[in-house]
DNA sequence: CCCGACGATCTGGCACTGCCAGGTACTTGA
DNA sequence: TCAAGTACCTGGCAGTGCCAGATCGTCGGG
């Protein structure tokens, strides 16, 4: 009856964060989808898979938020360049006040029981 | 092209952290659908339709996390309130540490732009 | 006396998105 | 030659928020 993840992060909380911390790499910093994936597992998404991101990459491409060029690499396979556009940017701003502000709320509802976090 | 909600809060977003808030409503305190929805709406759920609560206040039931009884009103239809179990009890503490978590993470990825909140 | 407003609940179906599984391809080193 | 690491993509499943619509009870006003 677990509904929540007992390591790591739980998929349904995910949802709709991932798209904004995915802007939020690529903000003024171009990268590829495979170091995008290791650096969001550094920053503590452990269990993140790249079936997880690269769709969410492509969908953000069609948004129109990112885009992308191949490069070709001569030690290994061609990578997949994303760039933040304008509306992209616009986007991050707006996705980081939507999540401050869900943050904000759903810590009213939680401060009753805990002093500490 | 807005993959971020302008006012309120982002629907992906909300995603995993419904139940988790529905769970700390419910913690030592019995409730009705109809209340909870008030309720969230006061806490900045401003935009949350009964729609949305009432399918997931069965899902935890389903799940044995809540259990309900029906309770006749004189003045008005008759409500169903839901009572937190023992099993229900424990997934809100994990859900408490899985949202920490979360938030702590998604914060590291933000962190070099905002010195504030 | 009826009818709207409000309180209260529930459901079907759609849309979105995370995730699993599987597949492709290039390069290096054993 | 073959495994392993890098790098990408896709189909389909599952979970879940949300819209639309429906039902039922009570009460007050026209």
């Amino acid at each position: 009856m677990m509904v929540f993840h007992v390591a790591g992060h739980d998929p349904q909380m995910l949802k709709g964060a991932l798209s904004l911390l995915l802007l939020e790499l690529l903000a003024g910093r171009e990268d590829y989808g495979y170091s995008l994936v290791a650096r969001l597992r550094d920053a503590g998404f452990a269990d993140l898979t790249e079936g997880t991101v690269y769709p969410a990459l492509s969908r953000l491409r069609r948004a129109g938020l990112l885009d992308s060029r191949l490069v070709r690499s001569s030690s290994g396979p061609a990578r997949t360049y994303y760039v933040i556009t304008a509306a992209g940017e616009s986007e991050r701003r707006r996705g980081r006040g939507a999540w401050a502000t869900l943050v904000d709320s759903v810590a009213r509802v939680l401060e009753p029981e805990g002093a500490s976090s």
